[in-house]
DNA sequence: ACGATGCTTCGGTTACGATCGAAGTATGAA
DNA sequence: TTCATACTTCGATCGTAACCGAAGCATCGT
């Protein structure tokens, strides 16, 4: 009976709504101090200190010291699918952190989710990638085609050389909020980057919503259009 | 700060050493009464019945009647995909549930996981097919070939049927103890159906391992054969 | 050198939930 | 009907861990 891996340690260190609420914060892709984690966490620093350490010390969390302050992130990217594959299945069962707030429809509609894009317009852009020929979806998997692989140059980003890196190029990743697929991988980070680097759209403070700019969300659109 | 799904209510429920048990003897994929889950948690039946309403009103169990016994079982795939993925991602960080015990080695080789074969055995499958032509595996996602098609139709599984089911026919599950991937979905099911059918393997009483017997062993081997 | 900031460690309190004994309900068997 | 089995609910206990105040380090600015 005491065989196999031990699930009820990771599970005791994101149950607790503190700790979960950190991690849900890191999942926005930057690294965050221990005070501003303690913020998120609604708790106070010496609190989140030893949080942290525990998160630490369980292997989901790293930090970098930098002068005085200490930045926190989650280990790895298996670390931010695990978090975001565990948000999907509590969305699936209903399990909301509290009512839906005033900032909840502008997460839905575009957020961080680790490194790339998610919500509505994550959703949107895989949706139109599939429909257009520049991305295959087999059962679960996505590959980039040849026809895509041009289109993709033609906006600014070298699929060969993220082909060359050890990260898998294309990745898909539940969205809860659209319980549908978006692109994650490194050419969904790569995409989300060209977004900003052309300032079509922008981080927010606090918050894991992404922002477009008029024009940002134009072209956009035009770029990944819907099909009928 | 609000916002998006509640991971600590999931977390705390899989949190608990005994409801993580109970949770991953479940993943053997059949259904168990209360006594017998009491047993997995190493508590008493009083204590394993108010876990057991927690879990099923978290939307992890369901349970159905049957004469004066209670049967649960995972309440679906995605419940099963989810703690097999935490198992992984646990293993990965080496959180062992104590030092690995006598049983250990017949576990890695071949075990159940949910419904299909995982371990060794379930990866060296999945390696066969992919080497032979008859999944293709591009990216994260697999998918079966005509020619995997008729070769499986050899072996005594209709694809097409499995197609028109609701159910992904191909999926890529993360083994915890092979770090590699192995076949789930149903046309993993079927698989191990058969080698059940046929009296190659068997399942044991108290544990996810599956026993080969020296024929089904020998016919397994030969049938997916390790490319060098 | 000195104070300010960012964070950790220590000590003590508190609250939540896991646990079990005992009693209650439901189903099956004799 | 009566007893036994399977399970749930109630009530009370107990242990652990989350929490914060206070004190202790470390790093930066001046």
């Amino acid at each position: 009976m005491k065989e196999g891996p031990d699930i009820a340690q990771i599970g005791a260190l994101i149950g607790d709504p503190a700790r979960a609420n950190m991690l849900a914060a890191l999942s926005g892709g930057r690294a965050l101090t221990a005070t501003e984690l303690a913020a998120v966490g609604g708790i106070t620093l010496q609190t989140a200190s030893t949080h942290l350490a525990k998160l630490e010390t369980g292997g989901l969390l790293t930090q970098r010291k930098q002068g005085r302050h200490r930045y926190f992130t989650l280990a790895d990217e298996a670390t931010a699918l695990l978090i975001e594959s565990m948000m999907g299945f509590a969305a699936s069962r209903g399990h909301l952190r509290h009512r839906p707030g005033p900032k909840e429809p502008a997460l839905r509609k575009a957020r961080i989710c680790y490194d790339h894009l998610a919500g509505d317009y994550g959703v949107r852009m895989l949706d139109s990638l599939v429909a257009s020929g520049a991305i295959d979806a087999i059962g679960e998997g996505l590959s980039v085609t040849p026809k895509g692989e041009s289109r993709l140059q033609c906006i600014g980003i070298d699929v060969s050389g993220l082909k060359s890196s050890r990260r898998p190029l294309c990745r898909s990743c539940l969205d809860w909020s659209e319980r549908r697929a978006h692109l994650a991988g490194s050419l969904g980070k790569a995409l989300l980057s060209t977004f900003f680097d052309r300032g079509w759209a922008r981080r927010t403070a606090g918050s894991r919503s992404v922002i477009f700019s008029p024009e940002g969300e134009q072209k956009f659109l035009s770029l990944f259009p819907l099909e009928a």
